[in-house]
DNA sequence: ATGAGTGCAAATACTTTGCATGACT
DNA sequence: AGTCATGCAAAGTATTTGCACTCAT
């Protein structure tokens, strides 16, 4: 997994140079792969002590030459912390985020919300800029250095898979959401037709919930240590709780009385709004496995509803298949 | 106006070197009026330029010194526009905002958008984070770019100024659609005596709108130059219209019936959201004109409802007063 | 008169450039 | 063989510091 990545990228780095007539040099390996293998938020200075660990005649500036050609061919990305100096953190496949600094203990939070990039969004295009791009720090004081706790040491997480884990999340979270929906809108159904399609939905998305989970299992077995990572998709719960209403919503004073007919209708829509929704999810991050949770959820969304709508066209009997 | 503010900023200035036992010279003096004198971001290097035509001996070491004192009495402001420069701006009454930066032209906007911080301080609790600043950058290509338009000359815009025309701004548009609201529910309205006390807060509100639209003339009127600043205040108007409902929601099917009371309800639930929300906005800014205009129309909001709920108390007869 | 302020030059910190030598294709 | 890469030293940029002299209190 991790070789696959790093093969991934030194390939892009190799194309890189073949492209721009330069040179391959040990140099140049040695610095890429220190890189890599370190996860974290890199000064010039940082990165050559490492290196210099293992070749003992290299200069500054080689490391500071090589960076810059990491930087342009997307392996490395320059950021400002505030303490003046230029750091580098990994950039391949690693979805564009902000950083919460600690200005007590320096211990740096990576996050994206997709709601903080709408809003900034919206005040650019405001204003008739196209946006290029955008960085966001925010200094403060974390929990751990406001209670005197003793500074827990510096974790570089995977921040590929931080992002896929929550991801996940995300996506069982709104899936636990809407089958609490279907539950309930079962439950006061007073149409035994519409009632029985309202119970398929539920089995179905129970289905897929357990797939999500399992699929979250395999991920934390595999990258161990992700648990005590902190979240890095901020997602707003409220834009879920919009997307899904409550069922009580669903009645209108009267008994609720919706069939077959209703019920298709009202799981299409939101099918379709859950899967729009992470769709335009998936548009705003890079080729990630975060990403592709994103994608494959949409797609699992539209999936879904055509598999119970397919059962619903059975003749009525078959409300106990198999 | 103008020749206030810089004796203020003057006078803070030296009661700082009074209490860190600093001297007063005419190099500080001389610094000091010169940047007060200059919107826009100066880096040192373009303030030193600037000063040396007034005193051709003068070194740019005094010009960093001064600097770092004004920064710390809170007159000018450090800000990174990403250029690798360190520039500055004036912090004295000026509220805390973020820029879009042109990558053509360079050309700045600054702006605050309340939503933003609203959405940022949620993530950093979110973290268990105690928010200390942030900044935020974003580069774009603004329009007069994009269209290959000539880049019109820079200018500098007094920014207190262009809050309060701002947030004057904001405060007609939610007065209104709160006018739109009240004379609406009162055209609708069957109930005699309710649709009395509406008409009347129309006019109370009418009158509020006349006194915001005065003193927004007055301001431009002063302030020259002001109609062409960018909006510095970036409001969100879905917040505003969440905030006064259309009228249209008060009828629930049947026709609308709202008694004196129930109108005298409806109004003082309006004004205490108004209140509370411009309130809530002005404890976003420090000390400033806009901050001001927050405060006054939150008082003012609960004022008027005073005014119609006295009214409304008067004998019945008192539908046409004086 | 005392002590901070000023302006010069020198120092510092980070980063880039020039150049002779060495390494890749 | 030719060209780019490397590592050294040197230069560059933004800012700070040391110091002798000046000026404000």
């Amino acid at each position: 997994m991790r070789e696959k990545k790093l093969k991934e990228e030194t390939e892009l780095f190799f194309a890189y140079l073949r492209q721009n007539g330069l040179k391959k040099t040990n140099q140049k390996d040695l610095i890429l792969e220190i890189f890599l293998n370190t996860e974290g938020h890199l000064s010039v200075e940082d990165l050559y002590a490492l290196v210099k660990k293992r070749d003992k005649k290299i200069g500054i500036v080689t490391v500071f030459r090589t960076l810059k050609s990491l930087t342009a061919c997307g392996i490395a990305r320059e950021i400002a912390l505030g303490d003046g100096l230029t750091r580098f953190e990994h950039s391949y496949h690693h979805p564009h985020h902000h950083h919460i600094v600690c200005a007590e203990c320096h211990k740096v939070i990576e996050f994206v919300s997709p709601e903080l990039e709408r809003v900034q969004d919206e005040i650019v295009r405001n204003y008739h800029f196209r946006p290029l791009r955008h960085r966001l720090q925010i200094y403060g004081i974390c929990a751990d250095c406001r209670e005197h706790r003793p500074v827990p040491e510096a974790r570089g997480y995977d921040s590929e898979k931080v992002f896929a884990r929550d991801a996940l999340k995300m996506a069982m979270r709104m899936k636990t959401r809407a089958i609490e929906f279907y539950r309930s809108a079962a439950a006061r159904n007073q149409d035994a037709a519409g009632r029985a399609i309202l119970e398929n939905i539920v089995k179905v998305q129970e289905k897929h919930l357990a797939d999500l989970r399992s699929d979250l299992d395999d991920l934390m077995e595999k990258g161990k240590g992700l648990e005590g990572a902190p979240m890095f998709l901020h997602f707003d719960l409220r834009e879920l709780e919009d997307m899904i209403p409550e069922a009580s919503s669903l009645e209108t004073g009267q008994a609720l009385k919706l069939g077959p007919k209703a019920v298709l209708e009202l799981a299409q829509k939101l099918a379709q709004k859950a899967s729009d929704y992470f769709k335009n999810f998936a548009d705003k991050f890079h080729e990630t496995q975060g990403r592709r949770v994103f994608i494959r959820f949409a797609e699992e969304e539209i999936g879904n509803y055509q598999k119970v709508s397919a059962r619903a066209d059975e003749p009525q009997s078959a409300s106990h298949p198999n």
